[in-house]
DNA sequence: GCAAGGTC
């Protein structure tokens, strides 16, 4: 082992105590070593003989805790007023070793100074390769002619820990420089717009979710925005979804063997008429005959072996744990030696790790042990070796059990859950996958294909230690091809589509590493540190929604047209990043040029810092303060304009000193709500109107000219411009507003009298039809007997008929059905989204142009189940209760027409029908 | 009082 000479001392260097102690005890293959105490409690140094390619050495080996420097600006622009936020983009930096962290940079020079090499066993990434250069750097700080190597290893494994230190390499400067320009982007982006958003924000509104104002930070991160980012797409997602019905036919068999539920080939379909065309065909011609049978055997597989994600994701699904406990109860499991490493990004097992012995050492627990004796015993099959998840960081092997337990006195809950998911899921990995076999019987309707399925579980293996997943298993009665039947229930349903829900901690910990925002180590802080902002919250079901201060923040950059909340900022970072470690650009050009857009951004939003403002002004009162400082400038808030969506409506005085209720957005968007002439004084109010949507519009309490009111009017009066308020119409209608133009300008500003409300919903669509000039809770189509009001123009056209839309009024093109039953028959139906118009045009012609009355029969079926599923109409035996309608009889499969009940037709003969 | 990344 050692060779001649003089022996040389080797100061050794890793990046956490455990791996100082790992190299220690397998380089010195336990034999002669030595610990003594450093200058801190936690980083021992292990001394041993061992020689390096003949050359003795003594070696002194030892360990930092991560990151020995951090980076921060110099003192003078340390304090938030000492300088003005975009002085960050340039202020200089440096590295130092925090308080903390002295001791052991102490130890690392002692140490420094009596040795001749310094060989670095930091994690083989490209933080452990910045980490390296921090060790060198205050290593050659206290002894200049040490010789600096690097160990390059990928596992604590006995062979490879040897081989690395025979061969040793150069530590890699690009790695390190890409860190190095990673953490000063961080540092100037984070702190100029962390104080710069706070000291706007903070003073300027009463943020009301934290207990002390002052102390609010409003934070600004390249990896927490993005994460807020997330969470607030989703909200709005939710909020902007418009349910859109659909109808489904659905078919089921009961035999003396059990039931059948049969799902439609088609899944569902969009268009009312369709289904209603294809359903009738179906109960015109019901017998059904098995099309065919499938047998097919199905494998449910184990998970791939445990990453830290996998681990916060599952603990969250299983156990309700926060990703962030998680990761706490994880580290001291791991600290106390039951669980291997838990910050790790391998999800695949290195074939020289020796799964039996994990599996033996389980063979004497109470619950899963006869499961572990199974898994070792080659009869029962049952053993399996893991599947490749495609991810290995090259440092640590997946978390597995280290060592037995059946459970420590000490452990709370979550420490015994937690390590009864390592366990499970290990035992599970490395077990065969669940059998099934499946029935699939298809079936044919007049045409149409309907499928059942069943399962029937051979084998459960992995799912029997695996507890925490399942496979259901259902029975359905044996058929065979050419089989026919009548189905015992044939009904055509709807249905409407929902919004996604809120995202779970599952979900943002996937959506985040997809993005590649955050590691393995760091993606949980990230979530935490959204509810300690106050941005988010989590509810019960450990899903995120935005605060009020979260959606704000992110909406006012939205509203700047900056991307700054969405992960493409770091997606270009970390590609830089790439390219610094591979060579291929320079530290210094990269922060040059990144340093520089940002900074031109951060210019950009702060001279937009007005879209910030009026986005926060449509959750937080102001400040009394700003609000006087601004209430002559730019008027007091009101609402979010409704017509251009844009600006906020604030309360302001004309020329002449009258009231009214203007958007910010003058001249591009010319909505305003003129107010009484009558008013004297008017103030907004922090009461938020309960009636008018959408919210909040602050209510304005007003003082009214007693001589120009009518005497049974108060000369107080606290109103809403939203629409709700009579009184203020009332007034309107009898003082008069206070524009003298208004009379003039067709077109130009709205009195009260129409109301902000209205106009904003003359100018939008209607969710029900998609027409503009109302709204959906006026639309013609679904407000009942007014269809007699409405006309249909059936106008003779270019040798056809031009039919415009009963509901809506939109031009109908005409269209071939290509049914069985009405195959090659004309029909006229309506194109807008979500209406469901539709007629015949052998109707139209022999009727000439009457009322659809039947075919708006089948509309307003359609429309007053968007109404939320109540009655159907009086014809047909509808049911109403559970928003399913079947035929008149209750019964298709006989064969009456579901509109009229006759038993002599079907509907689409129906005489009732779209004469 | 700011970031994100290591780690205890």
């Amino acid at each position: 082992m050692s060779g001649g000479g003089r022996a040389i001392n080797v100061l050794n260097v890793a990046e956490k105590p455990s791996v100082a102690k790992s190299v220690a005890t397998l380089l010195s293959r336990g034999q002669g070593m030595r610990v003594r105490e450093g200058r801190s409690r936690y980083n021992k140094i292990f001394e041993f003989d061992y020689g390096i390619r003949g050359q003795r050495c003594r070696m002194l080996v030892t360990s930092v805790t991560g990151h020995l420097m951090e980076l921060e600006f110099e003192d003078r622009f340390r304090k938030w007023h000492s300088c003005d936020p975009a002085d960050l983009y340039a202020a200089p930096v440096r590295k130092s070793v925090p308080q903390d962290k002295l001791d052991i940079k102490r130890t690392l020079e002692e140490e420094a100074r009596r040795c001749q090499w310094l060989v670095l066993w930091l994690d083989c990434d490209r933080e452990g390769e910045n980490i390296a250069f921090e060790v060198i750097d205050t290593c050659t700080a206290a002894n200049r002619n040490l010789t600096i190597k690097r160990a390059r290893f990928s596992a604590l494994i006995e062979r490879e820990i040897h081989d690395s230190v025979q061969n040793l390499v150069e530590p890699n400067r690009w790695f390190a420089d890409a860190v190095d320009a990673r953490q000063e982007i961080d540092l100037r982006i984070g702190a100029s717009f962390t104080r710069f958003q706070t000291m706007l924000l903070r003073d300027a509104f009463v943020i009301d979710s934290a207990a002390d104002d002052r102390n609010l930070v409003l934070s600004y991160g390249p990896c927490q925005f993005p994460t807020l980012g997330f969470v607030v797409e989703r909200f709005w997602e939710i909020q902007s979804h418009e349910p859109e019905e659909f109808w489904i036919i659905n078919c089921s068999h009961k035999s003396e063997e059990g039931i059948a539920t049969f799902n439609w080939t088609r899944g569902h379909l969009f268009d009312y008429t369709c289904a209603v065309i294809i359903y009738e065909m179906c109960v015109e011609e019901p017998s059904a005959t098995v099309a065919g049978v499938r047998q097919q055997e199905k494998y449910k597989y184990p998970p791939h072996p445990l990453s830290t994600i996998e681990l916060e994701k599952r603990a969250s699904r299983y156990f309700r744990m926060s990703s962030e406990h998680t990761m706490k109860v994880a580290e001291e499991l791991y600290q106390a030696g039951f669980v291997s490493y838990p910050r790790t990004e391998t999800d695949n097992f290195s074939a020289r790790t020796d799964l039996h012995a994990i599996v033996q050492e389980q063979q004497g627990h109470p619950v899963w042990g006869s499961y572990a004796q199974r898994l070792l015993d080659p009869s029962s099959g049952l053993w399996r070796n893991p599947s490749n998840g495609g991810h290995d960081d090259k440092a640590h092997p997946p978390i597995h059990p280290t060592k037995f337990s059946g459970g420590e006195r000490n452990w709370s809950q979550d420490h015994h859950r937690l390590y009864e998911l390592v366990v499970r899921h290990f035992l599970a990995c490395v077990s065969q996958p669940a059998v099934g076999a499946e029935t699939t019987v298809e079936i044919d309707i007049a045409g149409e294909q309907f499928a059942a399925s069943g399962r029937v579980i051979i084998a459960k293996n992995y799912l029997d230690v695996y507890r925490y997943e399942s496979w259901g298993g259902s029975v359905i009665p044996t058929y065979v091809p050419g089989q026919q039947f009548i189905p015992t229930t044939l009904t055509l349903d709807s249905g409407v589509t929902r919004p996604p829900p809120l995202l779970s901690e599952a979900d943002l910990l996937n959506c985040m590493d997809k993005a590649g925002i955050g590691t393995d180590a760091t993606m949980h802080d990230h979530i935490k540190k959204l509810l300690d902002r106050f941005y988010a919250t989590k509810d019960q079901n450990m899903r995120f929604s935005p605060t009020n201060l979260g959606e704000a923040l992110v909406m006012g950059y939205d509203d700047m047209g900056y991307k700054l909340w969405k992960p493409n900022l770091r997606s270009m970072m970390e590609f830089d990043m790439r390219a610094v470690s591979e060579g291929a650009k320079t530290k210094a050009e990269v922060l040059e040029t990144c340093l520089q857009q940002m900074k031109a951004c951060f210019l950009d939003a702060r001279s937009n810092k007005q879209k910030l403002m009026e986005a926060m002004a449509v959750f937080f009162e102001r400040a009394a303060q700003t609000a006087r400082d601004e209430q002559h400038v730019v008027g007091e808030f009101v609402r979010l304009c409704g017509l251009c969506h844009q600006s906020n409506m604030v309360l302001k005085r004309n020329r002449d000193g009258n009231f009214m209720v203007g958007c910010l957005g003058f001249p591009q968007c010319r909505n305003v709500v003129w107010l009484p002439g009558s008013v004297s004084e008017a103030v907004v109010t922090a009461n938020i109107c309960n009636s008018c949507s959408p919210g909040p519009i602050y209510m304005i309490q007003f003082k009214f000219r007693r001589l120009e009111i009518p005497p049974y009017f108060g000369v107080d009066h606290l109103g809403c411009i939203g629409g709700c308020d009579d009184t203020l119409q009332q007034l309107t209608e009898i003082c008069g507003t206070g524009s003298r133009m208004s009379a003039a300008r067709g077109g130009g500003p709205t009195p009260l009298s129409s109301s902000a409300q209205r106009s904003n919903s003359r100018q939008q669509a209607c969710s029900n039809c998609r027409q503009l000039g109302h709204s959906s809770t006026d639309c013609p189509s679904v407000i009942s007997g007014t269809r007699n009001s409405r006309s249909r123009r059936a106008d003779q056209q270019d040798g056809g008929l031009s039919v415009s839309c009963d509901t809506c009024g939109a031009s109908c093109p005409m269209r071939t059905a290509n049914t069985a039953n009405n195959k090659g028959r004309k029909f006229y139906s309506c194109q807008s989204e979500g209406c469901n118009f539709f007629v015949w045009e052998d109707s139209l012609q022999n009727g000439g142009g009457r009322h659809g009355a039947n075919g708006g029969a089948s509309n307003s079926r359609a429309r007053s189940n968007s109404l939320g599923g109540r009655g159907r109409g009086g014809r047909g035996g509808n049911n109403a209760t559970n928003g399913t309608f079947v035929s008149a009889t209750g019964d298709p499969v006989t064969g009456r027409c579901y509109v009229c009940g006759d038993p002599s037709h079907f509907a689409n003969a129906c005489p009732n029908r779209f004469t």
